[in-house]
DNA sequence: GTCTATAGATGGATAGAC
DNA sequence: GTCTATCCATCTATAGAC
Protein backbone atom coordinates (compact mmCIF):
# COMPACT_ATOMS: atom_id res chain seq x y z
CA UNK A 1 0.00 0.00 0.00
CA UNK A 2 2.47 2.55 0.73
CA UNK A 3 5.00 0.94 -2.58
CA UNK A 4 4.19 3.31 -5.20
CA UNK A 5 4.99 0.07 -7.58
CA UNK A 6 1.76 -0.48 -6.71
CA UNK A 7 1.42 -2.81 -9.41
CA UNK A 8 3.80 -5.29 -7.90
CA UNK A 9 2.77 -5.52 -4.45
CA UNK A 10 -0.14 -8.12 -5.14
CA UNK A 11 2.60 -10.53 -6.24
CA UNK A 12 4.39 -10.13 -3.45
CA UNK A 13 2.06 -10.01 -0.85
CA UNK A 14 0.47 -13.12 -2.57
CA UNK A 15 3.65 -15.01 -2.47
CA UNK A 16 4.55 -13.94 0.85
CA UNK A 17 1.04 -14.79 1.87
CA UNK A 18 1.47 -18.35 0.42
CA UNK A 19 4.73 -19.16 2.03
CA UNK A 20 3.37 -18.25 5.30
CA UNK A 21 0.59 -20.45 5.09
CA UNK A 22 2.44 -23.43 3.60
CA UNK A 23 4.56 -23.26 6.61
CA UNK A 24 1.52 -22.77 8.83
CA UNK A 25 -0.48 -25.92 7.42
CA UNK A 26 3.24 -28.24 7.02
CA UNK A 27 3.91 -27.42 10.79
CA UNK A 28 0.43 -28.06 12.26
CA UNK A 29 0.49 -31.86 10.08
CA UNK A 30 3.68 -32.69 11.30
CA UNK A 31 3.43 -31.66 14.88
CA UNK A 32 -0.67 -32.89 15.13
CA UNK A 33 1.43 -36.50 13.98
CA UNK A 34 4.61 -36.67 15.41
CA UNK A 35 4.73 -34.53 18.65
CA UNK A 36 6.40 -31.41 18.96
CA UNK A 37 9.63 -32.13 19.77
CA UNK A 38 10.04 -35.07 17.32
CA UNK A 39 9.22 -32.22 14.32
CA UNK A 40 12.28 -29.93 13.37
CA UNK A 41 12.38 -26.51 11.09
CA UNK A 42 13.98 -28.53 8.68
CA UNK A 43 11.39 -31.22 8.63
CA UNK A 44 8.44 -28.28 8.50
CA UNK A 45 10.35 -26.34 5.81
CA UNK A 46 10.87 -29.51 3.77
CA UNK A 47 7.46 -30.94 3.93
CA UNK A 48 6.00 -27.09 2.95
CA UNK A 49 8.57 -27.21 -0.16
CA UNK A 50 10.22 -23.56 1.27
CA UNK A 51 13.48 -22.84 2.55
CA UNK A 52 15.15 -23.40 5.65
CA UNK A 53 14.91 -19.42 7.07
CA UNK A 54 10.89 -19.39 6.15
CA UNK A 55 10.13 -20.10 9.70
CA UNK A 56 12.61 -17.63 11.48
CA UNK A 57 11.50 -15.16 9.47
CA UNK A 58 7.57 -15.19 9.46
CA UNK A 59 7.16 -16.45 12.82
CA UNK A 60 10.19 -15.58 14.34
CA UNK A 61 11.04 -18.60 16.07
CA UNK A 62 10.01 -22.23 16.48
CA UNK A 63 8.08 -21.63 19.49
CA UNK A 64 6.68 -19.13 18.28
CA UNK A 65 5.05 -20.92 15.21
CA UNK A 66 3.52 -23.62 17.61
CA UNK A 67 2.06 -20.72 19.84
CA UNK A 68 0.94 -19.17 16.82
CA UNK A 69 -0.88 -22.17 15.63
CA UNK A 70 -2.35 -23.21 18.55
CA UNK A 71 -3.54 -19.76 19.55
CA UNK A 72 -5.44 -19.57 16.01
CA UNK A 73 -6.81 -22.95 15.87
CA UNK A 74 -7.83 -22.82 20.03
CA UNK A 75 -9.41 -20.00 19.21
CA UNK A 76 -11.98 -21.05 16.49
CA UNK A 77 -12.83 -24.15 18.96
CA UNK A 78 -13.71 -21.59 21.70
CA UNK A 79 -15.98 -19.51 19.05
CA UNK A 80 -17.45 -22.53 17.33
CA UNK A 81 -18.32 -24.08 21.06
CA UNK A 82 -19.26 -20.76 22.74
CA UNK A 83 -21.73 -20.04 19.30
CA UNK A 84 -23.47 -23.49 20.17
CA UNK A 85 -23.65 -23.02 23.87
CA UNK A 86 -25.63 -19.30 23.36
CA UNK A 87 -27.90 -20.92 20.55
CA UNK A 88 -28.78 -23.47 23.32
CA UNK A 89 -29.62 -21.02 25.79
CA UNK A 90 -31.14 -18.97 23.17
CA UNK A 91 -33.30 -21.80 22.36
CA UNK A 92 -34.61 -22.14 26.36
CA UNK A 93 -35.01 -19.07 27.19
CA UNK A 94 -31.38 -18.80 28.65
CA UNK A 95 -31.40 -22.04 30.82
CA UNK A 96 -30.51 -25.05 28.29
CA UNK A 97 -30.47 -28.40 29.22
CA UNK A 98 -27.46 -30.51 29.92
CA UNK A 99 -27.49 -32.20 27.21
CA UNK A 100 -27.72 -29.36 25.03
CA UNK A 101 -25.13 -27.51 26.96
CA UNK A 102 -22.83 -30.53 26.70
CA UNK A 103 -23.80 -30.96 22.84
CA UNK A 104 -22.07 -27.53 22.73
CA UNK A 105 -18.91 -28.51 24.57
CA UNK A 106 -18.34 -32.03 22.45
CA UNK A 107 -19.81 -31.11 19.06
CA UNK A 108 -17.00 -28.95 17.69
CA UNK A 109 -14.16 -31.24 18.63
CA UNK A 110 -15.83 -34.16 17.60
CA UNK A 111 -16.88 -32.54 14.14
CA UNK A 112 -13.30 -31.57 13.41
CA UNK A 113 -12.28 -35.03 14.07
CA UNK A 114 -14.20 -36.82 11.23
CA UNK A 115 -12.14 -38.30 8.84
CA UNK A 116 -13.81 -36.46 6.12
CA UNK A 117 -12.95 -33.01 7.13
CA UNK A 118 -9.89 -30.78 6.93
CA UNK A 119 -9.68 -29.95 10.71
CA UNK A 120 -8.92 -33.37 11.52
CA UNK A 121 -5.49 -32.44 11.68
CA UNK A 122 -6.39 -29.43 14.02
CA UNK A 123 -7.81 -30.83 16.58
CA UNK A 124 -5.13 -33.79 17.09
CA UNK A 125 -2.78 -30.60 17.24
CA UNK A 126 -5.13 -29.08 19.73
CA UNK A 127 -5.07 -32.54 21.86
CA UNK A 128 -1.19 -32.90 21.81
CA UNK A 129 -0.55 -29.43 22.99
CA UNK A 130 -2.29 -30.01 26.79
CA UNK A 131 0.07 -32.40 27.04
CA UNK A 132 3.70 -31.64 25.17
CA UNK A 133 2.61 -27.87 24.96
CA UNK A 134 5.55 -25.35 25.54
CA UNK A 135 5.04 -23.65 29.55
CA UNK A 136 3.88 -21.01 26.82
CA UNK A 137 0.51 -22.67 26.15
CA UNK A 138 0.24 -24.32 29.31
CA UNK A 139 0.28 -20.73 31.11
CA UNK A 140 -2.43 -19.52 28.04
CA UNK A 141 -4.48 -22.60 28.74
CA UNK A 142 -4.12 -22.20 32.58
CA UNK A 143 -5.54 -18.66 32.97
CA UNK A 144 -8.12 -18.94 29.80
CA UNK A 145 -10.40 -20.66 31.83
CA UNK A 146 -13.27 -18.40 30.77
CA UNK A 147 -14.75 -20.37 27.97
CA UNK A 148 -15.18 -23.21 30.46
CA UNK A 149 -16.70 -20.92 33.24
CA UNK A 150 -19.61 -20.03 30.54
CA UNK A 151 -19.95 -24.06 30.71
CA UNK A 152 -19.51 -24.76 34.22
CA UNK A 153 -22.20 -21.52 34.86
CA UNK A 154 -24.73 -23.04 32.22
CA UNK A 155 -24.50 -26.81 33.86
CA UNK A 156 -24.70 -25.14 37.71
CA UNK A 157 -27.60 -23.52 36.72
CA UNK A 158 -29.45 -26.49 34.78
CA UNK A 159 -28.66 -28.73 38.38
CA UNK A 160 -29.13 -26.42 41.35
CA UNK A 161 -29.85 -29.14 43.24
CA UNK A 162 -25.48 -30.33 42.81
CA UNK A 163 -23.29 -28.90 44.55
CA UNK A 164 -21.02 -26.56 42.66
CA UNK A 165 -18.28 -28.43 43.56
CA UNK A 166 -19.94 -31.66 41.92
CA UNK A 167 -20.75 -29.95 39.26
CA UNK A 168 -17.26 -28.77 38.56
CA UNK A 169 -15.66 -32.51 38.85
CA UNK A 170 -18.44 -33.91 36.33
CA UNK A 171 -16.92 -31.21 33.68
CA UNK A 172 -13.53 -32.37 34.59
CA UNK A 173 -14.73 -35.81 33.44
CA UNK A 174 -16.68 -35.33 30.24
CA UNK A 175 -13.40 -32.80 29.14
CA UNK A 176 -11.86 -36.30 29.68
CA UNK A 177 -13.79 -37.71 27.28
CA UNK A 178 -13.27 -35.30 24.85
CA UNK A 179 -9.42 -35.25 25.31
CA UNK A 180 -9.22 -39.05 25.00
CA UNK A 181 -9.92 -38.72 21.55
CA UNK A 182 -6.63 -39.57 19.88
CA UNK A 183 -5.61 -41.63 16.63
CA UNK A 184 -3.67 -43.67 18.67
CA UNK A 185 -6.59 -44.25 21.22
CA UNK A 186 -9.19 -44.89 18.75
CA UNK A 187 -6.89 -47.71 16.83
CA UNK A 188 -6.36 -49.16 20.67
CA UNK A 189 -10.02 -49.48 20.80
CA UNK A 190 -10.58 -50.76 17.14
CA UNK A 191 -7.91 -53.19 18.20
CA UNK A 192 -9.91 -53.94 21.81
CA UNK A 193 -13.38 -54.72 20.11
CA UNK A 194 -11.77 -56.78 17.29
CA UNK A 195 -13.27 -54.19 14.58
CA UNK A 196 -16.82 -53.64 16.25
CA UNK A 197 -16.42 -49.67 16.87
CA UNK A 198 -15.94 -47.65 13.79
CA UNK A 199 -14.37 -44.31 14.26
CA UNK A 200 -16.13 -42.49 11.08
CA UNK A 201 -19.57 -42.07 12.40
CA UNK A 202 -19.05 -39.01 14.30
CA UNK A 203 -22.53 -38.39 14.82
CA UNK A 204 -23.22 -41.96 16.22
CA UNK A 205 -19.72 -41.04 18.42
CA UNK A 206 -21.65 -37.67 19.54
CA UNK A 207 -24.98 -39.40 20.64
CA UNK A 208 -23.21 -42.01 22.76
CA UNK A 209 -21.00 -39.58 24.31
CA UNK A 210 -24.28 -37.60 25.62
CA UNK A 211 -26.06 -40.88 26.55
CA UNK A 212 -22.94 -41.57 28.85
CA UNK A 213 -22.43 -37.99 29.83
CA UNK A 214 -25.87 -36.89 30.67
CA UNK A 215 -26.71 -39.91 32.50
CA UNK A 216 -23.77 -39.23 34.48
CA UNK A 217 -25.19 -35.29 35.35
CA UNK A 218 -28.31 -36.95 36.58
CA UNK A 219 -26.72 -39.21 39.49
CA UNK B 1 28.60 -65.59 42.79
CA UNK B 2 31.08 -67.32 40.19
CA UNK B 3 33.34 -65.06 42.13
CA UNK B 4 36.39 -66.82 44.34
CA UNK B 5 36.24 -63.57 46.26
CA UNK B 6 32.90 -63.54 47.80
CA UNK B 7 33.62 -61.25 50.64
CA UNK B 8 33.73 -58.51 47.60
CA UNK B 9 31.19 -59.33 44.99
CA UNK B 10 28.26 -58.16 47.48
CA UNK B 11 30.08 -54.77 48.06
CA UNK B 12 30.04 -54.45 44.21
CA UNK B 13 26.30 -55.62 43.25
CA UNK B 14 24.97 -53.33 46.19
CA UNK B 15 26.90 -50.49 44.53
CA UNK B 16 25.63 -51.63 41.36
CA UNK B 17 22.54 -51.75 42.11
CA UNK B 18 22.16 -48.56 43.92
CA UNK B 19 23.43 -46.72 40.73
CA UNK B 20 20.86 -48.24 38.68
CA UNK B 21 18.05 -47.74 41.00
CA UNK B 22 19.18 -44.08 41.21
CA UNK B 23 19.42 -43.48 37.20
CA UNK B 24 16.15 -45.69 37.25
CA UNK B 25 14.27 -43.07 39.71
CA UNK B 26 16.16 -40.02 38.41
CA UNK B 27 15.00 -40.86 35.40
CA UNK B 28 11.36 -40.99 36.59
CA UNK B 29 10.95 -38.82 38.10
CA UNK B 30 11.88 -35.97 35.72
CA UNK B 31 10.52 -37.71 32.56
CA UNK B 32 6.76 -37.27 34.11
CA UNK B 33 7.90 -33.88 35.63
CA UNK B 34 9.29 -32.15 32.10
CA UNK B 35 8.26 -34.47 29.26
CA UNK B 36 10.60 -37.56 27.56
CA UNK B 37 12.00 -35.10 24.69
CA UNK B 38 12.63 -32.21 27.57
CA UNK B 39 14.68 -34.23 29.75
CA UNK B 40 18.85 -35.44 28.92
CA UNK B 41 20.99 -38.12 29.97
CA UNK B 42 22.50 -35.30 31.52
CA UNK B 43 19.92 -34.00 33.61
CA UNK B 44 19.25 -37.59 35.04
CA UNK B 45 22.67 -38.37 35.55
CA UNK B 46 23.17 -35.12 37.21
CA UNK B 47 20.12 -35.25 39.11
CA UNK B 48 20.89 -38.93 39.89
CA UNK B 49 24.53 -38.14 41.32
CA UNK B 50 25.74 -40.86 38.76
CA UNK B 51 28.63 -40.14 35.73
CA UNK B 52 27.16 -39.75 32.29
CA UNK B 53 27.68 -43.10 31.42
CA UNK B 54 26.05 -45.04 33.65
CA UNK B 55 22.92 -44.91 31.46
CA UNK B 56 24.18 -46.67 28.36
CA UNK B 57 25.87 -49.07 30.84
CA UNK B 58 23.11 -50.03 32.72
CA UNK B 59 20.16 -49.26 30.43
CA UNK B 60 21.84 -49.32 26.98
CA UNK B 61 20.35 -46.18 25.83
CA UNK B 62 17.94 -43.71 26.70
CA UNK B 63 15.31 -44.96 24.57
CA UNK B 64 16.12 -48.53 26.39
CA UNK B 65 16.07 -46.92 30.15
CA UNK B 66 12.32 -45.64 29.08
CA UNK B 67 10.94 -48.48 27.54
CA UNK B 68 12.32 -50.10 31.30
CA UNK B 69 10.76 -47.78 33.09
CA UNK B 70 7.51 -48.22 31.42
CA UNK B 71 6.99 -51.37 31.28
CA UNK B 72 7.97 -52.53 35.24
CA UNK B 73 5.05 -49.76 35.82
CA UNK B 74 2.57 -50.64 33.64
CA UNK B 75 2.85 -54.02 34.45
CA UNK B 76 2.48 -53.39 38.35
CA UNK B 77 -0.79 -50.95 37.54
CA UNK B 78 -2.02 -54.02 35.18
CA UNK B 79 -1.45 -56.31 37.89
CA UNK B 80 -2.63 -54.14 40.91
CA UNK B 81 -6.46 -53.62 38.90
CA UNK B 82 -5.95 -57.45 37.66
CA UNK B 83 -6.30 -58.48 41.45
CA UNK B 84 -8.70 -56.51 41.97
CA UNK B 85 -10.89 -57.53 39.46
CA UNK B 86 -10.02 -61.00 40.21
CA UNK B 87 -11.22 -60.14 44.01
CA UNK B 88 -14.50 -58.29 42.69
CA UNK B 89 -15.48 -61.71 41.09
CA UNK B 90 -15.11 -63.55 43.58
CA UNK B 91 -17.38 -61.41 46.05
CA UNK B 92 -19.99 -62.25 43.06
CA UNK B 93 -19.79 -65.87 42.06
CA UNK B 94 -17.92 -64.79 39.09
CA UNK B 95 -20.16 -61.78 37.41
CA UNK B 96 -19.58 -58.79 39.82
CA UNK B 97 -21.23 -55.53 39.50
CA UNK B 98 -20.72 -52.47 37.28
CA UNK B 99 -19.45 -50.41 39.90
CA UNK B 100 -16.82 -53.15 41.35
CA UNK B 101 -15.68 -53.70 38.10
CA UNK B 102 -14.45 -49.91 37.65
CA UNK B 103 -13.35 -49.40 41.04
CA UNK B 104 -11.11 -52.13 39.79
CA UNK B 105 -10.16 -50.02 36.95
CA UNK B 106 -10.07 -46.70 38.37
CA UNK B 107 -8.54 -47.67 42.34
CA UNK B 108 -5.38 -48.42 41.14
CA UNK B 109 -4.02 -45.56 39.66
CA UNK B 110 -5.92 -42.93 41.45
CA UNK B 111 -4.24 -43.89 44.65
CA UNK B 112 -0.80 -44.35 43.00
CA UNK B 113 -1.30 -40.61 42.67
CA UNK B 114 -2.79 -39.42 45.87
CA UNK B 115 -0.16 -36.47 46.94
CA UNK B 116 0.85 -38.92 50.08
CA UNK B 117 2.16 -41.68 47.84
CA UNK B 118 5.74 -42.48 46.68
CA UNK B 119 3.74 -43.88 43.60
CA UNK B 120 2.52 -40.15 42.53
CA UNK B 121 5.43 -39.81 40.28
CA UNK B 122 5.08 -43.38 38.41
CA UNK B 123 1.20 -42.88 37.18
CA UNK B 124 2.28 -39.38 35.59
CA UNK B 125 4.89 -41.20 33.83
CA UNK B 126 2.72 -43.69 32.25
CA UNK B 127 0.24 -41.43 31.61
CA UNK B 128 2.73 -39.16 29.69
CA UNK B 129 3.98 -42.65 27.93
CA UNK B 130 0.26 -42.55 26.27
CA UNK B 131 0.67 -39.55 24.33
CA UNK B 132 5.00 -38.91 24.41
CA UNK B 133 5.90 -42.56 24.45
CA UNK B 134 8.36 -44.31 21.94
CA UNK B 135 7.31 -46.01 19.02
CA UNK B 136 8.26 -49.22 21.23
CA UNK B 137 6.05 -47.79 23.79
CA UNK B 138 2.70 -47.12 21.33
CA UNK B 139 3.20 -50.45 20.18
CA UNK B 140 3.26 -52.63 23.42
CA UNK B 141 0.48 -50.73 25.06
CA UNK B 142 -1.46 -51.42 21.07
CA UNK B 143 -0.63 -55.13 21.03
CA UNK B 144 -1.58 -55.31 24.99
CA UNK B 145 -5.08 -55.52 25.01
CA UNK B 146 -5.60 -58.66 27.35
CA UNK B 147 -5.32 -56.48 30.32
CA UNK B 148 -8.31 -55.35 29.11
CA UNK B 149 -10.28 -57.88 27.56
CA UNK B 150 -11.06 -59.21 30.98
CA UNK B 151 -12.26 -55.65 32.10
CA UNK B 152 -14.47 -55.28 28.72
CA UNK B 153 -15.66 -59.20 29.17
CA UNK B 154 -16.48 -58.47 32.99
CA UNK B 155 -18.82 -55.52 31.90
CA UNK B 156 -20.40 -57.16 28.90
CA UNK B 157 -21.27 -59.84 31.49
CA UNK B 158 -22.47 -57.46 33.92
CA UNK B 159 -24.76 -55.21 31.45
CA UNK B 160 -25.68 -58.40 28.76
CA UNK B 161 -28.62 -56.26 27.16
CA UNK B 162 -26.19 -54.05 25.96
CA UNK B 163 -24.58 -54.52 22.71
CA UNK B 164 -21.09 -54.93 23.04
CA UNK B 165 -20.07 -51.98 20.84
CA UNK B 166 -21.87 -49.70 23.12
CA UNK B 167 -20.22 -51.63 26.25
CA UNK B 168 -16.50 -50.97 24.62
CA UNK B 169 -17.13 -47.08 23.57
CA UNK B 170 -18.38 -46.70 27.61
CA UNK B 171 -15.03 -48.71 28.96
CA UNK B 172 -12.89 -46.00 26.52
CA UNK B 173 -14.80 -42.97 27.89
CA UNK B 174 -13.92 -44.37 31.47
CA UNK B 175 -10.56 -44.68 30.21
CA UNK B 176 -10.63 -41.38 29.12
CA UNK B 177 -11.55 -39.84 32.91
CA UNK B 178 -8.91 -41.99 34.33
CA UNK B 179 -5.91 -40.47 31.49
CA UNK B 180 -6.99 -37.11 32.41
CA UNK B 181 -6.06 -37.14 36.03
CA UNK B 182 -2.70 -34.84 34.81
CA UNK B 183 -1.45 -32.07 37.50
CA UNK B 184 -1.63 -29.73 34.53
CA UNK B 185 -5.40 -30.79 34.56
CA UNK B 186 -6.09 -30.93 38.41
CA UNK B 187 -4.30 -27.11 38.42
CA UNK B 188 -7.11 -26.37 35.45
CA UNK B 189 -10.15 -27.16 37.16
CA UNK B 190 -8.42 -26.51 40.51
CA UNK B 191 -8.28 -22.26 39.09
CA UNK B 192 -11.42 -22.63 37.48
CA UNK B 193 -13.71 -23.69 40.03
CA UNK B 194 -12.02 -20.76 42.63
CA UNK B 195 -10.04 -23.64 45.05
CA UNK B 196 -13.87 -25.46 45.30
CA UNK B 197 -12.13 -29.15 44.27
CA UNK B 198 -9.51 -30.69 46.58
CA UNK B 199 -6.90 -32.84 44.87
CA UNK B 200 -5.56 -34.44 47.59
CA UNK B 201 -8.96 -36.13 48.65
CA UNK B 202 -8.38 -39.49 46.63
CA UNK B 203 -11.34 -41.28 48.02
CA UNK B 204 -13.69 -38.53 47.27
CA UNK B 205 -12.72 -38.43 43.82
CA UNK B 206 -13.01 -42.53 43.66
CA UNK B 207 -16.73 -42.19 44.18
CA UNK B 208 -17.50 -39.22 42.19
CA UNK B 209 -15.47 -41.10 39.33
CA UNK B 210 -18.13 -44.27 40.25
CA UNK B 211 -21.06 -42.46 40.96
CA UNK B 212 -21.09 -40.77 37.07
CA UNK B 213 -19.24 -43.92 35.27
CA UNK B 214 -21.95 -46.24 36.83
CA UNK B 215 -24.63 -43.85 35.89
CA UNK B 216 -23.66 -43.46 32.47
CA UNK B 217 -23.36 -47.54 31.80
CA UNK B 218 -27.10 -47.69 33.04
CA UNK B 219 -27.95 -44.99 30.68
C1' DG C 1 12.41 -10.81 0.30
C1' DT C 2 14.63 -15.17 -0.61
C1' DC C 3 17.98 -18.51 0.13
C1' DT C 4 22.58 -20.52 1.14
C1' DA C 5 26.09 -21.21 4.31
C1' DT C 6 27.35 -21.41 8.79
C1' DA C 7 27.63 -20.20 13.56
C1' DG C 8 26.75 -21.76 18.17
C1' DA C 9 24.75 -24.92 21.32
C1' DT C 10 23.29 -29.38 22.81
C1' DG C 11 22.27 -33.93 22.34
C1' DG C 12 23.38 -39.36 22.65
C1' DA C 13 26.84 -42.46 22.59
C1' DT C 14 31.54 -44.37 23.27
C1' DA C 15 36.68 -45.07 23.51
C1' DG C 16 40.13 -45.52 26.64
C1' DA C 17 42.36 -44.45 31.10
C1' DC C 18 42.27 -46.15 35.75
C1' DG D 1 33.12 -51.49 36.61
C1' DT D 2 33.65 -46.55 36.84
C1' DC D 3 34.39 -42.20 34.94
C1' DT D 4 36.42 -38.58 31.98
C1' DA D 5 37.10 -36.70 27.65
C1' DT D 6 35.53 -36.57 23.21
C1' DC D 7 33.28 -37.81 18.87
C1' DC D 8 29.78 -36.96 15.75
C1' DA D 9 25.11 -35.97 14.57
C1' DT D 10 21.48 -32.69 14.82
C1' DC D 11 19.17 -28.83 16.14
C1' DT D 12 17.79 -23.59 16.05
C1' DA D 13 18.88 -19.27 14.62
C1' DT D 14 21.19 -15.87 11.82
C1' DA D 15 24.55 -13.36 8.88
C1' DG D 16 25.33 -12.11 4.40
C1' DA D 17 25.11 -12.91 -0.68
C1' DC D 18 21.91 -12.16 -4.42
Amino acid sequence: MTDPQSHDAPETEEAQAATKAAVFNAAERLFALHGFQNVSVRDITAEAGVNLASVNYHFGSKDALLFAIFRKRTGELNRERARMLHEAAERHAGKPPVREILEALFAPPLRWGDPANDRRISIQFIIRARSEGTAEMRDALQNDVSHLERFANALIAARPELPRETVYWRLHFCLGMVHNNRFAEFDRLHHLSGGATREGDVNGLLSRMLDFAEAGFLA
